[in-house]
DNA sequence: AATGAATGAGAGTTCATTCAT
DNA sequence: TATGAATGAACTCTCATTCAT
């Protein structure tokens, strides 16, 4: 019937999603694995079967979120350069808010702690170089396009935006921040390697002859 | 005589210090009360007499950050906005980067632990801020400069610079990519807002033919 | 058709001879019930269809040491007491010393750590008993000879020995150390209940003048 | 007044004590720190406060009472070789008896597991060499007396007693072990080398030339 | 004002045992 | 009979805080 393997699921499901809501909530070292298990409704030592212990729920926790974020480029690959790059951003912080600022805070420390930690960064300059190299193959942006630093540009904005949001806490909205930087900002940074449209061409190119 | 009153001030000010540095090494959650009195040289009952509990003393420390203002802008106001903002960061992306990878990934620890350290950022953008209005005072910055928004934008790329160091290392050269930054799109994102001065205006509608 | 009960024979044999490795190695209180049923291939529910508690199986270690009789006593029942006694306990200490410090050093831990593992003492001191109720049946000792307390005497030097070599090391020899116990002691010992035999007692008759 | 003295000293030796004897009852690993500060009535915080950890009470608790068989061999220096032997051996075993089999079998343990715990052997020998050597000084013993040999053999024998105590418990009397060994064995042990009193000097001296 | 022993709730973790499957 | 997830009491140890001196 699978009725043990149902619970099992379950149980596991709920130890993830209980335990992911209350560290986001009130950050990994507030909450003991006393009111994790109280929540849950399951014995102390059932916890022990799940994880090893309570550091290596957090790592589970941290990878189930930031996996999310991954080859969702092309998407956005057809639209306008500054159109694609906003929304990227946008959506990928919003996934960032969604998982909590316990969260956040918790990643960053894990980050930035030690050694070796770089795949993260890695992968997400290198998503960005991904889309911006789909914006030029599709004709909206310019081949000479340093597509390396403004994919490490937006990261490091990005990455900024969200150690603010764990400084500022309520009073920072990284969503906003960021949306708010890609309309008054980054329109003048892509404006250099962006391929006007047609009226946009005849308008510059009669503006300054 | 204020003999006594010295003495106590004095012991409030080490306490006050040898604490700071303390969970600026190794973190807030992980510096006991202990540690603290131990390095003091003070017995525990004599901390409750000057912070009535361990939260007390980290709001004083807050504050105490708070006021650390060194007012530097006055010395970039005189110069043309993109290199008054680019000398400004990258000068202050240089301070920490002297200050060692080590002290920045704890400084990104003690900032992000929740618990309201928000004095430092406030501070920095209020002084990036002032820059700016010093700038817009002096003629150099259009009036309708959204001062605010570009002091946030400027921050938190920086804050993204030194997060994105220490995640990456030896790999990643924080004063190199202000400076880069800087010189590739900071002109951009000021351009709108600058007031040209004479020669470059001539120069600019000269250089488009 | 035995087939089933074979198999719940072998799986507690099995059981009972990896649990007493693994106590022998690691001691009782180190050994969980986790770790044996792993060894043992078996899940931990099985463990309590073959033992009602851990306590349970160590019962029946200890019962099953009890049987391990190997009556080697024979070979030196035709010695003289002496040379007899001698033999055995340099014997029984070089197979000690040949399993290892290490072994003993658990097999002290084992012994003396509570629950009633007297077995191997019992049958320790029965051998020697035995051993010397054959001198007395081959007329070499007198019927009078204090069996049982001679046989404690040479089991306590011996255990000693042990454990004098478990806390000195390589600085303690076992095996010479019994033998010059035997040698320059034993005989003295002994002297009292030796049936001096007709050549000895003339050479000794003579020897004093 | 020394009243806060007073209660510290008492509630420190309220804790040795007790434990000392729940120890003896029931062994190291049976007791816990629960169980001690309940009995104790203090808290369990304060236990830390004394010790360290629970280990570091039990290495206390043996230095306390090994301690006590120290430079008490002039005492029995005076007396007939035969008996300063014995009832050196006797008192050393009795202290040990009083300490209880519990902390019998934690010393056994200790000193019997891995490296470098010889200081307890290396005095214990060196003792009853000091107490052989002022026999032979005070003319009793003859200066040809085995007294490295003797001594080891002494410890090796009471150490072997302690250990069979601790392996069968309440069905081995170490005390009366000893004081048997001593009456029935030790004179044969020691007669070659005794200075025999004039009468017996005579007597022997006639029965054999 | 200074002390530091006492406190006790609470931390993370272990493990012999149970029981539904 | 075999399974192994669930249990929960018990473990050692921590630490912010109190209070008599």
């Amino acid at each position: 019937m699978g009725k043990r393997e149902d619970k099992i699921h379950q149980t596991r499901s709920r130890l993830l999603s209980i335990a992911d809501r209350m560290i986001a909530e009130h950050g990994y070292e507030e909450v003991s694995v006393d009111q994790i298990v109280a929540a849950c409704g399951i014995a102390k030592g059932t916890f022990y079967n799940y994880y090893e212990s309570k550091a290596a729920l957090i790592t589970a926790l941290s990878q189930q979120h930031f996996r999310q974020v991954t080859d969702i480029t092309d998407t956005y690959a057809s639209k306008a350069p500054v159109e694609a790059m906003g929304q990227y951003l946008t959506e990928y912080m919003q996934v960032i808010k969604d998982a909590g600022i316990g969260l956040a805070r918790q990643w960053v420390r894990y980050i930035s702690s030690a050694a070796g930690n770089t795949g993260k960064w890695d992968q997400d300059v290198s998503n960005i170089t991904s889309l911006l190299e789909k914006l030029i193959a599709s004709g909206s942006l310019k081949k000479a396009t340093p597509v390396q630093e403004l994919a490490e540009l937006s990261m490091t904005q990005l990455y900024g935006a969200v150690l603010t949001w764990t400084i500022l806490g309520e009073n920072f909205q990284p969503v906003k921040n960021i949306q708010h930087v890609c309309r008054d900002f980054l329109p003048s940074v892509l404006e250099p390697y962006v391929v006007a449209p047609p009226y946009v061409k005849a308008f510059k190119s009669h503006s300054c002859s």
